[in-house]
DNA sequence: AATTCGCCCTGTCGGC
DNA sequence: TGCCGACAGGGCGAAT
């Protein structure tokens, strides 16, 4: 699913091709993704505008015209193709196994091409979503007021990170960890191959109480999670099922992971095997013996203080 | 107030 | 071979 890095690596080889490219017309197969606003409406507000620039917020896509926004979520299986003037479709789209199915190559227009941006000097960018969970929307020039992102979190990769744990205010919640991690009105853009990733590097197991949890603890994390969004991002995102890149080829994380997606394996540090189980209702990898379960020590109480 | 749960959706896979 | 259920899970709104 596009988590922080994958959304990034779209939103930077996606930005020289639409940035000033004026949309001449929409074409909308799948009315449902448009949240809050009909076809028409959009419509008359992105045709003949040009996109000014095209920034990222946690998961979210903020493509800028002149007066307004339209914001793009990819939910789990969204893709944004981006095809050049002339561009031939591929009607041979090629999947091959790789350990989970994968895909490889621009898919042609198909039933899962939902909604198609044309630009004026001939090139296109598709929206596809097999699963469609993914939404579109508008908002005015302070997007930040938007219902769905002001409650966003600040960005992992921005913020001070002693400062953000100090002034946090979730230090007596009994949830997981992990809840906390994927819990975008704590912090953006982490979804589950990160948090799993993130606390594997921190030795932290996923069921750990937040209030059980040292300020060492938790800073630990936090950096081992901007550690695997880096390395993330540098690896052009992470394609296990549905994520590509803007031009059709495959981020190259997927084969760099710890953890996601490899229950049942051997853990790539101690050889042990890597468990699989629930936590917030999300699918969850770790190794029980890199990331035992952390108690933080209890304070000591008068009684034991008079010992 | 904090936290969990159910739902939306389609393709894939394992079991029979 | 096909049918069926389980699973994948981001985010929202309802329930607890």
């Amino acid at each position: 699913m596009p988590e922080l890095p994958e959304v990034e690596t779209i939103r930077s080889l996606l930005s020289p091709g639409v940035k000033n490219q004026c949309i001449e017309k929409v074409v909308i197969r799948l009315p449902r993704l448009l949240e809050q606003v009909n076809a028409n409406t959009f419509k008359k507000a992105v045709q003949g505008k040009s996109i000014v620039s095209l920034t990222r917020r946690g998961k979210y896509l903020l493509f800028e015209l002149p007066t307004q926004f339209f914001v793009i979520h990819l939910g789990m299986t969204g893709q944004l193709i981006f095809t050049p003037k002339n561009f031939h479709e591929n009607r041979k789209f090629i999947r091959t196994i790789t350990g989970l199915q994968r895909a490889k190559g621009v898919h042609p227009v198909d039933k899962h091409t939902h909604i198609i941006f044309y630009f004026s000097q001939g090139s296109r960018m598709l929206f596809r979503d097999t699963r469609t969970f993914g939404k579109i929307f508008l908002t005015g020039k302070t997007w930040w007021q938007h219902p769905r992102l002001a409650k966003l979190g600040p960005e992992p990769l921005d913020i001070n990170l002693p400062q953000f744990v100090r002034k946090a205010k979730w230090w007596n919640s009994c949830r997981p960890i992990k809840a906390l991690l994927l819990d975008q009105s704590v912090l953006a853009g982490i979804g589950n191959i990160y948090a799993d990733e993130a606390l594997f590097r921190a030795n932290i197991h996923p069921l750990s109480p937040v209030n059980k949890l040292t300020r060492q603890d938790i800073l630990k994390l936090l950096r081992a999670a901007r550690v695997v969004l880096k390395k993330g991002i540098r690896n052009a995102g992470t394609s296990f099922s549905d994520y590509m890149k803007p031009d059709g080829t495959e981020g190259r994380n997927f084969e760099k992971l710890m953890v996601y997606g490899r229950a049942g394996q051997k853990c790539r540090k101690c050889g042990d095997v890597l468990q699989k189980i629930l936590v917030a209702q999300r699918g969850t990898v770790f190794c029980p013996h890199c990331q035992p379960v952390k108690q933080r020590i209890a304070p000591r109480t008068r009684k034991q203080k008079e010992k």
